[in-house]
DNA sequence: ACCGGCCGGGATAACGTTGTCTCGGCGGAC
DNA sequence: GTCCGCCGAGACAACGTTATCCCGGCCGGT
């Protein structure tokens, strides 16, 4: 029974601006005006509605002003990612929320793991949250039932993927150029095995980068072996089991292009694992941290990550400030770091 | 003067449940009804709501049914973390979002980058959304500004670091043992001058493992020399700077610990620099992609962070069911994994 | 045939906020 | 001194949804 002690330790309820109203003697409308910072209230009565507010620690339902307001806006994007785990995502959507920071928006982010289904339910539940634009790094190949939601005036933009059966802006990296360079420095090692490790073909940039590598072996008049070419990997996993077959063959490859992060790390593991990692060439699609410290270090072709971000989030905000021209598909550079990996000659 | 072209490309404005019902003939409250699963309605009626639904491409609001339900949850969590980007917070984040997801939650993430008065804006701010409760790895030293928030019924979580001046739920790393640990590894191999490079002192895990280091040395009666001790250290470059400023010193020492996975790093590439990466130990705090297929590979002080971000969801969802224990600090193990680079003995 | 109970569906209010309108008071100009 | 105009503040409705309540119809029992 000590006096100190409340029985009932909180209310568990917040206070509205009709209470911090009551406390401060007030209309309820004085309370939103202070609290909207609007110039013409008489300071006696703000400093009444500040006081009354900080006694009860109120704090403004945003749900219930955005639901109100006129123009309708969360402050808060939706992105999905492929999986906030892996590095390169991780840049992306670090970038994306420097830029809405600036423009005090927050970011709900989802991982999709590259499930079609994921995309669709996790795109339609933010839209339900009301988010005021999308950045989509799209797991699917439809995004068709994306096309009610953006007439209802959702902004939408897509990254690293381009939008399928749907026009929308986007930002992507030069994959088919970034491949075919990437191949061709091998070749110009003298390389004539090259194998390709790589995602899954339904994922476009996969596709892209093995188009790239198909073409500049043909530009190279050399003939393509399919029993080089280890598709659908998409884990480091999947990318050690197939490195380990590729050079287990009886003609093994002399050269090794991966074109995904994953792939890239699985195959540096191999290649030290059977300590080949001198005499087999690689050279990467998409940076990694510490791939310079590697010995040899790992060649890849640099993608900027921040950089594809930071546009798309730009080029949302534009929409979102009224923007009205044509959808457009952005592809930004990609360049060739050497670091070692990719200049081991044929050996001879 | 097409036709086929509406000169209105999109009104602009979503259909609400009134459209639809309007649309379907039946009230308001049927649409409700059938939107919400509600079993008992007549499945001629469900069936007009739902076709009308889908020609209007109706979309419920959540934020309006938040507002108005009994329950008020948004099924969205806030998530407070040092940076998306470092590999650490990544791993939190992803467990985070897993645990989530079975239980159809979103997650707001926002980064603080060490700043205290960004984790208070950014807490009051997620808060002022309404999410149901918040995960936070703190920047700040004093949480005392969220007791309020708490008493108003949102749950908080906090992760990696301890809350100060407020009680509540915590998941933390072993961060004093571990430190021990790697500290006395270095000692069992024969180093007697041993650095320490770490984060600032206002970062309590900072604090916590350079407390570790400090009591190893004075267990093993070694006299702890303040030049070895490098703290402050908040990116890779600084930490370069550091580690190539002690193995300037006319005395230098033979091991590092370094307390944080960019310190870490930044060593890592000092050691490589300098080409005594085999002469010099180093034992790290926190685990790194790649750390073993460096050579020699880097040994480290492992925190499962997986664990730890999926215990805090874990916690939080528990709260949110209702769960009124007392709150708890809850401490997870870490291992030391040798990997060669702790194990580099003195040189005689 | 009548009545009671049950159940499905609709009318209405409310969630917390902001847009709109109105009203009252005050100052300045004739 | 009177009137007009302006400005600050409050009353009221509305945003899109759900909770509550009530009504009407149908079915079964007597």
């Amino acid at each position: 029974m000590s006096s100190k002690e409340p029985a009932n330790p909180a209310p568990r309820v917040r206070p509205t601006m009709n209470d911090v109203a009551a406390l401060a003697g007030v209309s309820l409308k004085t309370v939103s005006r202070v609290v909207n910072g609007v110039a013409t209230v008489d300071p006696v009565l703000t400093a009444k509605v500040r006081t009354a507010a900080a006694k009860l620690g109120y704090r403004p339902n945003l749900t219930a002003s955005n639901l109100r307001r006129s123009d309708r806006r969360t402050s808060t994007i939706g992105m999905l990612i492929e999986d906030a785990a892996n590095p390169f995502s991780a840049a992306l959507m670090r970038a994306v929320e420097d830029v809405a920071h600036e423009r005090e928006v927050r970011v709900l982010f989802a991982s999709l793991d590259e499930d079609p289904d994921r995309e669709r339910d996790l795109a339609r539940e933010l839209i339900d949250r009301r988010v005021d634009g999308l950045i989509i790094v799209p797991a699917g190949q439809d995004h068709s039932y994306l096309s009610d939601e953006r007439n209802a005036g959702t902004c939408l933009v897509f990254l690293d993927r381009e939008p399928k059966l749907l026009s929308a802006d986007a930002v992507v990296s030069e994959n088919h150029r970034g491949s075919v360079n990437a191949v061709r420095h091998l070749v110009d090692r003298g390389h004539r095995r090259i194998a390709f490790l790589g995602d899954r073909a339904s994922i476009s940039t996969a596709a892209q980068r093995l188009a790239g590598y198909r073409h500049a072996l043909e530009v190279a008049h050399l003939d393509a072996d399919e029993q080089l070419v280890r598709a659908g990997l998409s884990s480091v996993e999947a990318a050690i089991a197939a490195a380990t077959e590729l050079l287990a063959l009886p003609d093994p490859p002399t050269a090794l292009f991966t074109s995904q992060n994953l792939a890239t790390i699985g195959a540096a593991r191999v290649l030290r694992t059977l300590g080949v990692q001198d005499q087999v060439a690689m050279v990467g699609f998409d940076d990694f941290p510490l791939a310079d410290l590697l010995r040899p270090g790992i060649s890849v072709i640099v993608q900027d990550g921040e950089g594809m971000g930071r546009l798309a989030a730009e080029i949302l905000f534009r929409r979102l400030d009224g923007d009205e021209s044509p959808a457009q598909i952005h592809v930004l550079p990609t360049e060739l770091v050497q670091r070692g990996s990719g200049e081991i000659p044929l050996p001879v």
